[in-house]
RNA sequence: GGGAGUAUAGCUCAGCUGGUUCAGAGCGCCUGCCUUACAAGCAGGAGGUCACUGGUUCGAUUCCUGUUACUCCCA
C-alpha cells in the first residue's frame, strides 16, 4: 500500500463521518450502560458556525467521545432555539425588502413567512456540526417550537400560573422601541457613553415669602424673572412627564424650597416640590426631576407620592400625543431641538460634560432601551432563586471554573422578577384568554382554547367572545426546559427515557448566558424534576482574536470556521481550538494555531507509513533484548501519562490532557518509541515488536480518538488491516470503529524503570550535544565511558538503545576518569567521550569553570540553609534530609569537575 | 458605586496542598541538518528579579495586606 507523504484530511473526514452516520453508531436508546447524557445549548436555527460554537461543540464532541469510549450509554442531544426576536427581526427585514410591512399581514400570514424562513435557512448549523465531526444522535434533533417542546411550554405556563408564581401586572419594564417588544432586564447591556447633564431652571410657580431667610448651606437662585431650582438631568426631553421635583429633607441647600410648587421649563406646567430620602444630595443640585412614566425610580417616587404619570412616548421612541410639545419628533431629536429651545428661552443654566451609562437591546445593540410603564407577564422568581441556590452552593452542581459559583449567588440574592412577555408573534403565544364578565375583564389561563372554554363556563358560567394573548412567551422561557423537555419529561414525567437521561451530566457553554440559561434551567429543574438538571458545567471562554478583541461581525476579525476547516482539516480545527483554551479563561485565538493540529495529523500519519512499510521478519521469536525493553518502556510510559490524561478529565482540563497526549505521541512514540525500534534500512523487524508496535499504535489513537476523531479513525483503520488487504472490506463492514473501542485507562507501572530511561537520555542527549557543540559527525561512533559513585544512575538496561540513539559504539564504567576526553554529568555521574582532534581548551575549560561557578554558588546556598539553626529546628527531617543529599551531591559534582579542570590545564 | 478574576519567557498559558516533579509547556526565535516516515520534519540552543509593596514563616512564584494595570459581572 502506498500512502501519500502528506496527509489530507478532506476526502477522509467525509468519509468517515458518513460511516459513523452509516453506521448509527451516535444513536442511543436506553439500556443497562451507565449513562452520559449532554445537551447541547442549542444555537439560534437561522444562524451560522461561528468560533464560539466551534469551540464550545468541539469541547462538547471531545466529552462525549471518551465517555461513550469508557464504555458509557453517551448521548449527546442536538436541537435548535427559535430566537425569538432575532428571528422576527430577520423575517421582518426579509419581507420588507419585498415591500411588505408586518402589520399588513395576519399573524397567521407572518407565521407562515416566518416558518418558510426557518425552513429555508434552519439546520444549516447542525450541517455544520457534522463538518466538525459532532458526535450527536441526530435521530433526537429537537427545535424549541417543535410540538413536544411547544406543548411542554404551554403546560409549565399553565402550571406556574395555577400555582401563583406566574402573573399579569402594570410594570415599569425595559422596552425596545425598535423591536416593540418588553424585554427582561437580563437583556438589557449598559455601555458607558459621553453624555451631558443639562442644568434646567425651574422656576417657582407661587411666591417667597419677603423675609426668607437663608439658612446655613442654602442655595438660592433668582434672577430677574424670579427664584428658580435647578434641576440636572441627562434627558431634557422627558421634561415634558414632569409631574414632580423632588429633594432630599436632609438637604440644606434646598431647605427653602420646601412645601412650594415649580414650573416644568418650556412645558409651563406646575408641580409641586416632594420630599424623599432617595435623592442623592451630592447629584447635580440635589434637585431631581420626578418623570413617572419614564424611569423606574421616577416610577417608584411616583407611587409613595401619589403622582400623575404622562406617557409622553410613543411604542417606537416618538414623542406621543400626551406630549404638549414636539409631537411625533424622534426622542433623540427631541433632546437636541429642546436643548436648543431651552437655551434660547433663557431656562438653561449651564451644560456639563457627563459620562453615563445607557441600557441598550442585547439583540438590537444600536437601540437605547426605554423604561416603559406597560401590562405585561411575569414569572415570580424569588421562590425560583430559593430553590435554585442550594445545589450549586451545596456542590451538586460544580461550576468550572468555580468563581462563577459566586456570581451565581449573586445573581440569585438580588434576583427581579422575570418579563416573559414578548410583543413578538414568532414564538409560542401566551396560552391566555380574555373575557369580559360583568363588565370586567377576567384571564383564563388553559392549555388551548378548548380548555379555556371549559373553565370559562364552569368559573364564570361564560360562553361567549373570547380572545387570547396576542403576546408571545421569552425564548428562555423555553430553553430553560430544554434538559427536561428532550426527553419529553414535561408532558410525560417519569417516561423511561426522562428516568434514564435525567439529570444529563455536563452541559458545556458561554458563561454570558448562566444567568439567561444555566440558572434558569436549574429551577426549571429542581421544579419539575426535584432534581439538578446537569452535574458540572463546563464555562468556555469568549473566543477573541489575537489582539484580545471579541469577534465580531462588524469588526471581521471572526475567521470563518468552515473555510478553516477546509484548510487545516476538521481535527486540526479542532486541536487549535482545544490547545489555547484552558477552562474558562478567553481563548485569543490566531490562526497560526490550527497548522500545529495540521501537522500534527500529518506526523501521525507518517508514523502510519513507516510502520506500514516495516517488513517482519519470518523467523519466529527473533526480538531483541533492545527492542524488548523499548516496548516495556514504552508500556510504562504510556501508563503514567494515562494517568496523568485521566487526572485532567476529571478537571476537565481539556488543553492539559491534549497537550500530554500530544505529546505522549509525538515525543514518546515518534521520537523516542519508533527511532528505537526502527529497523536498519532493508532489514525486517522481528514479530513481536511489530506486534506490539501496532498495538501501542492502535492505543495511542483511541487516546486521541475524542481531540481528532477523523485522522485518529483513519489510522486505526489502517492499522488493524496492514497487510491484509482481503481482510479490509470485512472489516468495515463489521462496524469495527475506533469510536466504540474500550478506551485504554491506567495500570500500574514501574516507575524505577522510567527513571532510569531519563537517565539514559540524558546520557543520549550529552553525547549528541558533544557532538553538535564539537562539529563531530553523527556518523562516526563514539566510545562513551562513566563514572558512577552509587547507583542512582544506573541505566544498564538501556546501554542498546542509547548505543543506537547516540551512534554510541560501546559503554564502559570506569574507576578513573580516562586521559584525553570531553566530560559531561548526569547528576552525579560523570561521563566521557573520547577528545576529538582539535578541540579549542579555552572554550572547554570555561565551560566547566562556569558549570563549577554555579554548582560552587548553589552549595553555598544549600549550606547557608544547613547552617541555619532555625531552619535545623523548624523544618520536617524529610526536607533536611533533602538539603544533606543536595549538599553531598553537589560536593561530588565540585570536585569532579575540579577534577577536569586540573586535568584540561 | 458593589463584586469577581487576572498579572510567570517575545506570544499564549500550566504551575493543585509553601521546600529539586520549582522556575515549566507549546508556539515563536537562533544554530546545524533535505540522516530513506514526516522540512507540515530532525538534533541542539538562547530567553524570566514569577507586576510592585509590606507581612506571616526556618523557608514565598505559591499564603495574607496594600498599590498599580487590565478583564468580566452586577447596579
Amino acid at each position: 500500500m502506498e500512502l501519500a507523504s502528506k496527509y489530507d484530511p478532506r476526502a477522509i473526514e467525509e468519509k468517515w463521518y458518513q460511516f459513523w452516520l452509516d453506521k448509527k453508531l451516535f444513536h442511543s436508546e436506553p439500556d443497562h450502560r451507565v449513562p452520559y447524557t449532554i445537551v447541547i445549548p442549542p444555537p439560534n436555527v437561522t444562524g451560522v458556525l461561528h468560533m464560539g460554537h466551534m469551540l464550545n461543540n468541539t469541547i462538547q464532541d471531545v466529552l462525549v467521545r471518551r465517555a461513550r469510549m469508557q464504555g458509557k450509554n453517551a448521548c449527546w442531544v442536538p436541537g435548535t432555539d427559535h430566537a425569538s426576536i432575532a428571528t422576527e427581526a430577520k423575517v421582518v427585514k426579509a419581507l420588507s425588502e419585498q415591500g411588505i410591512k408586518k402589520h399588513d399581514l395576519t399573524r397567521e400570514q407572518f407565521l407562515e413567512h416566518a416558518w418558510e424562513w426557518t425552513h429555508k435557512h434552519g439546520g444549516i448549523i447542525l450541517q455544520q456540526l457534522r463538518k466538525l465531526g459532532a458526535s450527536c444522535d441526530w435521530d433526537r434533533t429537537a427545535f424549541t417550537m417543535d410540538d413536544t417542546r411547544s406543548e411542554s411550554v404551554t403546560k409549565v405556563f399553565v402550571d406556574l400560573y395555577n400555582k401563583g408564581l406566574i402573573y399579569r401586572g402594570l410594570r415599569m419594564i425595559n422596552w425596545d422601541p425598535k423591536a416593540l417588544t418588553a424585554l427582561s432586564t437580563e437583556e438589557v447591556e449598559y455601555k458607558e457613553e459621553r453624555s451631558k447633564l443639562y442644568y434646567l431652571k425651574y422656576y417657582l410657580a407661587d411666591s417667597v415669602p419677603s423675609d426668607l431667610v437663608t439658612g446655613e448651606g442654602e442655595i438660592i437662585h433668582k434672577d430677574e424673572k424670579g427664584y428658580y431650582a435647578v434641576v440636572a438631568t441627562t434627558r431634557p426631553e422627558t421634561i415634558m412627564g414632569d409631574t414632580a421635583m423632588c429633594i432630599n429633607p436632609k438637604d440644606p441647600k434646598n431647605q427653602w424650597l420646601r412645601g412650594h410648587r415649580v414650573i416644568v421649563p418650556l412645558v409651563g406646567r406646575e408641580v409641586p416640590v416632594i420630599e424623599d430620602r432617595y435623592v442623592d444630595i451630592e447629584f447635580g443640585t440635589g434637585c431631581l426631576k420626578v418623570t413617572p412614566a419614564h424611569d423606574v425610580n421616577d416610577y417608584n417616587l411616583g407611587k409613595t407620592h401619589n403622582l400623575e404619570t404622562i406617557d409622553i412616548f410613543n411604542a417606537d421612541g416618538t414623542i406621543s400625543e400626551q406630549s404638549p410639545l414636539y409631537v411625533g419628533m424622534d426622542r433623540f431629536a427631541c433632546r437636541k431641538q429642546i436643548a436648543k429651545d431651552l437655551e434660547a428661552a433663557g431656562l438653561m443654566e449651564k451644560v456639563e460634560d457627563y459620562t453615563n451609562k445607557v441600557g441598550y437591546s442585547q439583540r438590537n445593540p444600536d437601540t437605547a432601551i426605554e423604561p416603559r410603564l406597560s401590562l405585561q407577564w411575569f414569572l415570580k422568581m424569588q421562590h425560583f432563586a430559593d430553590i435554585a441556590l442550594p445545589p450549586a452552593m451545596e456542590g451538586k452542581i460544580k461550576f468550572y471554573p468555580e468563581k462563577y459559583k459566586n456570581t451565581y449567588r449573586q445573581w440569585l440574592e438580588n434576583i427581579q422578577d422575570w418579563c416573559i412577555s414578548r410583543q413578538l408573534w414568532w414564538g409560542h403565544r401566551i396560552p391566555a384568554w380574555y373575557i369580559e364578565v360583568n363588565g370586567k375583564e377576567e384571564i383564563i389561563v388553559a392549555l388551548n382554547e378548548e380548555e379555556a372554554r371549559k373553565i370559562a363556563k364552569e368559573k364564570y358560567n361564560y360562553t361567549g367572545e373570547m380572545h387570547q394573548d396576542e403576546d408571545a412567551l421569552d425564548t428562555w422561557f423555553s430553553s430553560w426546559l430544554w434538559p427536561i423537555s428532550l426527553f419529553d419529561g414535561i408532558r410525560n414525567p417519569g417516561n423511561p427515557e426522562i428516568n434514564y437521561y435525567y439529570p444529563t451530566v455536563d452541559l458545556i457553554t458561554a458563561p454570558d448566558i448562566i444567568f439567561f440559561w444555566v440558572a434558569r434551567m436549574i429551577m426549571a429543574g429542581e421544579e419539575y424534576m426535584h432534581d439538578v438538571p446537569f452535574r458540572n458545567v463546563y464555562f468556555t471562554g469568549v473566543v477573541r482574536d489575537k489582539l484580545g478583541r471579541k469577534m465580531s461581525k462588524s469588526l471581521g476579525n471572526s475567521p470563518d470556521p468552515i473555510k478553516l476547516m477546509e484548510e487545516y482539516g476538521a481535527d486540526g480545527v479542532r486541536m487549535g481550538m482545544l490547545l489555547t483554551a484552558p477552562a474558562g479563561n478567553d481563548i485569543l485565538f490566531d490562526e497560526k494555531i490550527c497548522e500545529q493540529g495540521r501537522n500534527f495529523s500529518n506526523k501521525m500519519w507518517n508514523a502510519l507509513r513507516l510502520v506500514s512499510g516495516w517488513q517482519i521478519s519470518s523467523e519466529t521469536s527473533s526480538t531483541s533484548e533492545t527492542n524488548a525493553v523499548a516496548v516495556q518502556w514504552m508500556e510504562q510510559r504510556m501508563a503514567q501519562v494515562i494517568e496523568e490524561i485521566e487526572k485532567d478529565f476529571d478537571q476537565y482540563r481539556l488543553s492539559e490532557a491534549l497537550m500530554a497526549t500530544y505529546k505522549l505521541i509525538w515525543d514518546d512514540f515518534c521520537s523516542w518509541y519508533l527511532e528505537m525500534v526502527k529497523p536498519a534500512y532493508g532489514t525486517p523487524i522481528d514479530r513481536e515488536t511489530y506486534d506490539a508496535t501496532i498495538s501501542i499504535f492502535s492505543r495511542l489513537m483511541l487516546l486521541m480518538h475524542p481531540f481528532m476523531p477523523f485522522v485518529t479513525e483513519e489510522i486505526w483503520h489502517a492499522l488493524q488491516t496492514i497487510g491484509k488487504d482481503d481482510e479490509k472490506a470485512a472489516f468495515i463492514n463489521a462496524n469495527f470503529s475506533i469510536m466504540n473501542q474500550h478506551m485504554p485507562t491506567s495500570v500500574f507501572y514501574d516507575q524505577r524503570m522510567l527513571d532510569e530511561f531519563d537517565t539514559a537520555k540524558e546520557v543520549i542527549a550529552g553525547v549528541r550535544n558533544i557532538r553538535n557543540t564539537r562539529n563531530l559527525s553523527p556518523k562516526e561512533a563514539l566510545e562513551v565511558s562513566f563514572i558512577a559513585p552509587d547507583d542512582r544512575y544506573r541505566f544498564d538496561r538501556f546501554n542498546g538503545i542509547v548505543r543506537k540513539m547516540a551512534n554510541v559504539s560501546a559503554i564502559n564504567e570506569v574507576k578513573e576518569k580516562p586521559s584525553g576526553a570531553l566530560s559531561f554529568m548526569v547528576g552525579t555521574m560523570e561521563c566521557f567521550v573520547p577528545m576529538p582532534e582539535n578541540v579549542n581548551k579555552d572554550e572547554e575549560l570555561k565551560k566547566l569553570q562556569d558549570e563549577l561557578k554555579y554548582a560552587e554558588g548553589f552549595l553555598a546556598s544549600v549550606l547557608k540553609k544547613l547552617s541555619n539553626e532555625k531552619f535545623v529546628n523548624g523544618a520536617p527531617a524529610a526536607v533536611i534530609e533533602k538539603e544533606r543529599n543536595k549538599q553531598r551531591d553537589a560536593e561530588t559534582k565540585i570536585a569532579a569537575l575540579k577534577a577536569q579542570i586540573a586535568s584540561l590545564e
